[in-house]
RNA sequence: GCGAGAGUGGCGGAAUUGGUAGACGCACUGGUCUUAGGAACCAGCGCCUAGUGCAUGGGGGUUCGAGUCCCCCCUCUCGCACCA
């Protein structure tokens, strides 16, 4: 009986994790194929960007995914557990151009020191497919898809206004310009056109809204964030006579049935027909100046800032279709060129910024929907009314209620040929052009002759030129490199240019979880085989910033590669998991709040499964989970008492046979603790990955089975026989290797268990060991606590009732006052209503 | 403005179908052992005016019984935002 620790009995974290993380990697303990009886899982978390080195966040997230691999592999799975780099993209640029170095040279020793510090983390990935997206091995097959896109008709160019970004000196996509800045800089976004390529994703715009039904298992807040992202309307489309002209101004609503209280057009200030309009006119200079000014307002408009509606009359008119109608035409800067046709019917009476507008320039207001319970007020509306109700002043539509009367306007607009039924999205195509150094080179070139031809496939991978032309920096964008310019035409033979757009990162990481299948497949960018044995990913688990842009493309990929022959699936991730952010002091960790906690101190100071242990415990996965260096103190502690307890009864466990005889009271409240405990932590994991609940079930166990046997004492004074107490601690074990796996493999070893842990199976639940004999009923009195009784479990409703009427505190307090109603509750409680 | 989510002790967070509110942990308080303790162990720990009183953002309702269901309101977080 000693309280001095013996050196056996510390808890040396650091021999320990390095011995088990050395033994991992030399067997290759976590390598899978596809030939394997067992039923396959494939759980992924979102690959990082090789910045330098690991964060908090990262460090939560893949905890999360590997304890789902290790929980699946203990179920009998055959799992998939890939890691690889999202390894193009600006800061590599940045940082190369700072050490004067080659961003191939700074990416790869980033990931050489992440790949370590991930190691160091004990995470079960199959290393042998690791994947680096900057790698000619990978990008080559992007550039071969982007191709046969190409031939699909999916890929195509064109000359539009983009998003420029002036500091990062690229383009960016609809989806990465945020409030007006820069996704990654936060540099205000300006228009600029330029001549880019795209990928058609609007084609899919339905199937991608359609298939949003799918993801069940998908968080709501995702799948609506993609919903609304889509924007899918349905209205008419109709065309308006311009008088004087033959020219036809083209417009949508959603709202046919408010045609006849079309009182005036609105038009975007960059609309096409603002100059034919305007050319002639007596104002022609004075609405050019108003016209600019309102495009310059616009470029300075601040994100989150309304303005102001301001318009000015084109000195035009055109004609309702519908009524014949004379309705003047103004340009009004609310109007946007990029949804719909960039020309609005404005009617002021059910529309909201119509009806600003009208006020502003006394334009007329024409109520042509009466809603239900209400009367025509055209005169005095203060607002316009939205709702939508009987029509009014629309000639043949009158009476009819909006619903009917907006299909039975398109049905006219139809026949009579000048409009139709029209569906349109808020998404736009995705521009993948980006004027970078650091991404894959789109396989085009350019010839004067021929046009644009297609790189021959032969000559794939199109490699970024590693060298730069004399007098350039390493990084220089490809435009600037006249020896990668330089070509022949694959058609003609002539000399052309070679395209020197790269592309969106994006495009790398929105097919890689198909590549992690057969990463190192020579014939193809798929090998359809193995694709289809292992998609889809039944687990995804990412930041939900990335719930738009990355799963978004994602998607759109899955079904391109679907209808492009490589894979058979709809959707690529079958279930998501958006973890939530790691805070510190409320706000998240960042180098200028310097409120950052950097891994490798922690995993120096306590281990790395102390590290997991924590971001398990401390909130389940899918809030914030706010950092707190006492807690991890906590972990360390209990994994410590647990460490402790199992050294010291290594040897009692080790000569245990086993065998469960109940021989005392003891015994059977650890065996029973034992099994709700695995009852409890796999409903928790299979439920809704609560580790945090899951890691306090195992802890109740724990603080069960050290009160039964506890560990100051002599250990054969312990009322609790061996058998039951190896019952218990190897349940702790299984139950908590996924979290914290060399500890448990560590101890699992000490206790002489024949295999290592990760190759055993999940305790199998004993459900009438589970099983309470007797239990605490709670006896209230008009819903309120008042007593409490012990009763055996399969004791009958009438005894109880007996009982607890009897109970001498329930006496007291019924005394004297008639019983109304007894409710009794199994296994729960009895309530006596008087 | 529209959409989604969340408000529970000093803190992080628990609470199957409505059925003992506060599991588990952190912090805190007292104690044991100690040369010492920032180790380990034991005990306590929602609040108060201490009543069989009050408590799950506030107010109503349904019910024998509400953190949980319904209605109204407040606050916070996130996303979208002049989308015709």
């Amino acid at each position: 009986m000693s309280t001095t620790a013996e050196p056996d009995n510390t808890y040396d974290f650091k021999t320990i994790e390095a011995n088990w993380q050395e033994l991992w990697q030399r067997e290759e303990r976590y390598k899978v194929s596809e030939d394997d009886g067992r039923e396959k899982y494939y759980v992924l978390e979102m690959f990082p960007y090789p910045s330098g080195r690991i964060h908090m966040g990262h460090v939560r997230n893949y905890s999360i995914g590997d304890v789902i691999a290790r929980y699946k592999r203990l179920r009998g799975f055959n799992v998939l557990h890939p890691m690889g780099w999202d390894a193009f993209g600006l800061p590599a640029e940045n940082a190369a151009q700072k050490n004067n170095t080659h961003p191939a040279r700074w990416t790869y020793d980033n990931i050489d020191y992440m790949r370590e510090q991930l190691r160091k983390l004990g995470l079960s990935y199959d290393w042998g497919r690791e994947i680096a997206t900057c790698n000619p091995a990978y990008y080559r097959w992007e550039q071969l898809l982007f191709l046969q896109m190409y031939e699909k008709g999916i890929v195509y160019q064109k000359n539009t206004t983009v998003n420029w970004c002036h500091s990062c000196q690229t383009v960016l996509a609809n989806e990465q310009v945020i409030n007006g800045t820069c996704w990654r800089c936060d540099e205000a976004v300006t228009p600029r056109q330029m001549n880019g390529w795209f990928f058609k994703i609007t084609d899919y715009a339905e199937e991608l809204l359609r298939d949003l039904d799918k993801l069940s298992g998908w968080p709501d807040k995702v799948v609506t964030m993609q919903r609304n992202w889509i924007g899918k309307s349905e209205g008419l489309s109709c065309d308006f006579k311009i008088e004087g002209s033959e020219e036809l101004l083209s417009i949508f609503t959603t709202r046919p049935d408010t045609i006849f209280g079309v009182t005036f057009m609105s038009i975007a200030p960059e609309h096409p027909l603002v100059e034919t309009l305007i050319k002639g006119s007596e104002q022609e200079q004075a609405i050019r100046d108003f016209i600019d000014a309102i495009i310059t307002e616009k470029q300075q408009q601040k994100p989150d800032e309304e303005q102001e509606k301001k318009g000015i009359f084109t000195g035009r008119y055109c004609l309702n279709p519908f009524n014949g109608d004379k309705i003047p035409v103004y340009v009004a800067n609310f109007v946007l060129m990029g949804y719909g046709t960039g020309a609005v019917m404005a009617v002021p009476a059910h529309d909201q910024r119509d009806f600003e507008f009208s006020r502003k320039y006394g334009l007329p207001v024409k109520q042509v929907v009466i809603p239900e319970g209400t009367t025509l007020s055209e005169g005095v509306m203060e607002a316009a009314s939205i709702e939508p109700g009987l029509l009014t002043d629309s000639g043949t539509f009158n009476g009819m209620i909006s619903t009917e009367a907006k299909q039975a306007i398109i049905d006219h607009a139809t026949a009579q040929g000048f409009g139709a039924a029209h569906t349109t999205y808020r998404l736009r195509d995705w521009g993948i052009s980006r004027q970078r150094y650091w991404g894959a080179p789109i396989p085009m070139i350019h010839c004067d002759t021929c046009g644009v031809q297609p790189v021959p496939v032969e000559q794939l991978p199109l490699v970024l030129p590693e060298d730069a032309d004399s007098g350039q920096n390493t990084c220089s964008p490809l435009h600037q490199r006249e020896s990668f310019i330089t070509t022949t035409c694959p058609a003609c033979g002539g000399p052309a240019r070679r395209e020197t757009d790269t592309m969106d990162t994006f495009v790398e990481s929105s097919w890689y979880f198909v590549r992690y299948t057969c990463p190192r497949f020579t014939d193809a960018p798929i090998d359809r085989a193995r694709a289809s044995h292992w998609l889809p990913v039944d687990q995804y688990i990412g930041g939900v910033e990335h719930a738009i842009l990355h799963l978004l493309y994602s998607r759109f990929f899955t079904k391109v590669l679907r209808d492009l022959g490589y894979i058979d699936i709809d959707e690529p991730f079958t279930n998501l998991l958006t973890q939530g952010m790691v805070i510190k002091d409320g706000a998240k960790m960042s180098k200028s709040k310097g409120n950052v906690v950097d891994p490798n101190d922690l995993i120096n100071e306590y281990g790395a499964d102390t590290v997991r242990l924590f971001s398990l415990f401390a909130a389940p996965p899918e809030k914030d989970l706010e950092w707190n260096a006492k807690g991890v103190e906590g972990a360390f502690r209990f994994l410590n008492r647990i460490y402790r307890y199992v050294m010291a009864r290594r040897g009692l466990l080790t000569l245990s046979d086993g065998k469960i005889e109940l021989r005392s009271e003891a015994d059977q409240a650890l065996h029973r603790k034992t099994h709700q405990t695995i009852q409890r932590v796999t409903l928790n994991i299979e439920s809704n990955f609560h580790f945090n609940t899951a890691i306090s079930g195992v802890m109740e166990l724990f603080n069960t089975l050290t009160t039964l046997s506890p560990l100051d004492e002599d250990t054969t004074l312990d009322n609790v026989t061996p058998a039951l107490i190896q019952e218990a601690v190897q349940t702790i074990l299984l139950l908590l290797s996924p979290m914290v796996p060399h500890f448990c493999a560590e101890l699992w070893q000490q206790i002489g268990s024949s295999c290592s842990i990760d190759q055993a199976k999940w305790p199998e639940l004993d459900i009438e060991a589970a099983k309470e004999e007797e239990l605490t009923l709670v006896i209230q009195v008009n819903g309120k606590v008042r007593s409490r009784l012990q009763v055996a479990v399969d004791i009958d409703d009438d005894v109880i009732k007996e009982m607890a009427l009897k109970d001498e505190n329930i006496q007291k307090l019924i005394q004297g006052k008639p019983v109304k109603k007894v409710i009794v509750v199994q296994k729960k409680l009895v309530n006596i209503v008087v």
